[in-house]
DNA sequence: CGATTAGTTGACTAATCTCAAGACTTGTGG
DNA sequence: CCACAAGTCTTGAGATTAGTCAACTAATCG
């Protein structure tokens, strides 16, 4: 596991600098306002798990999100640079926390603008667009997986994830190989195999078979889940 | 680096098995067909690079989607169950490959019966949903690298696409710390700044101050780049 | 300038990978 | 229904990569 250093961090700046109001050019159904935001060195955009009320555009500088677990490692999912939207959401809270890298100028758009997003779309459209939606949360959810957790962070959080997916009373069948979930977690079959005995050994889970587990502490893994 | 371990492969399977034709439930604006395929345990859905013809969605058994490097190493990006929609792209390629887990059964959509899918919503949305699609596949990329790259193959893809963003005559005016970079590419600034200086030694780029990086020989990083 | 922060380098440690052997499962055919 | 074969999984020992800690150097900001 990796020393958590401090973020650079000034203190979070003034509040909302309105410069400009523009009009996105040539949209016809242009019910969003542009407002344009100055924003210092290291302050903060918006906040993981805030309620999101804008879209955001970078005009220049540039801008990190990221995601942060609770002893303080932290996952950079994406650097936007100027032209680049960001902070799209369709849930009711930011996934991520926002800041500038430098002194950055941004736009921001009403998110209520245009309302739920998918609902001027076709129903088959809106379909897509929350399956693409889902994809990019579970995405960058596993990007912080793959960045900053451990082994035995990496398998916990795997088998809570499945079993949200498919237990039944705690049981998961795994419909995958040790290689499959090696490949998935960024480790190998050995380490995936060490991992599950390990937790056997604490008494987190039952092995009765290879592919199933039984669930006996999840309070446990959700503690390993961080 | 890591083993590459043959994935479990039978012989691929035969032709495309018609089964069902079924209309998507109360959707009125449903041009697509639906077909029911079987696929056998490890039989391929589509490959990597393949144009896209449909979107997919289970109805039994698993599928898992997934990426190699050159030399072999996989990162599988998720694993699709029952009721979950996959494959879709709005490019003219498939990013990923997709197997069957085990026996599944799958039901197909024409692409084309949806066009270039953001047709229909109204031009912000379909922006919106452009920057998803960007989001998405951005992060996908970089679960390959958190997953399967080394140090130096981490820091060589993230100049590279770098500099595709901002370089200007491969000079590229670094944005971020070296903190940040550590935190997107899931290393520490020690590693980053060993791996920076490697690429020194090897003439591959220079570091005439810490924010600048010239890249002195690009198609070496490529190399790196797998 | 001088102080502070950011980046580099070295020595050492720890986590995970690699390689190898053995055990368990599963499927097949006698 | 058992025995074997093939594949999958587990375990151990040693190697390797990246992380940790600490000292030093370079850059940046008042």
């Amino acid at each position: 596991m990796q020393t958590v250093r401090a973020s650079s961090s000034s203190q979070p700046a003034p509040a909302l600098l309105l410069r400009d109001i523009s009009l996105p050019r040539r949209s016809p159904d242009a019910v969003a306002l542009g407002f344009t935001r100055t924003v210092a060195k290291d302050e903060e955009i918006f906040a993981e798990g805030e309620r999101p009320a804008f879209i955001y555009k970078v005009v220049s500088g540039a801008v990190r999100t990221f995601k942060l677990l609770s002893d303080g490692r932290r996952q950079i999912d994406a650097f936007h640079l100027p032209g680049d939207i960001f902070g799209i959401e369709t849930g009711e809270e930011h996934r991520f926390t926002a800041e500038a890298l430098g002194d950055a100028t941004i736009v921001l758009y009403r998110r209520s603008s245009f309302g739920a997003l998918a609902l001027d779309c076709g129903e088959l459209s809106q379909q897509i667009v929350s399956a693409m939606m889902r994809s990019l949360e579970q995405a960058q959810n596993h990007m912080l997986l793959l960045g900053r957790k451990n082994a035995l962070e990496k398998v916990a959080t795997f088998l809570l994830v499945l079993a949200k997916r498919i237990s039944k009373d705690d049981r998961i069948d795994l419909p995958m190989s040790r290689l499959d979930m090696a490949d998935h977690l960024g480790l190998t079959i050995e380490t995936i195999s060490r991992s599950l005995t390990q937790l056997e050994r604490k008494g987190i889970i039952d092995l009765p078979t290879h592919r199933l587990i039984v669930l006996r502490d999840k309070e446990a893994l959700e503690r390993l889940d961080t």
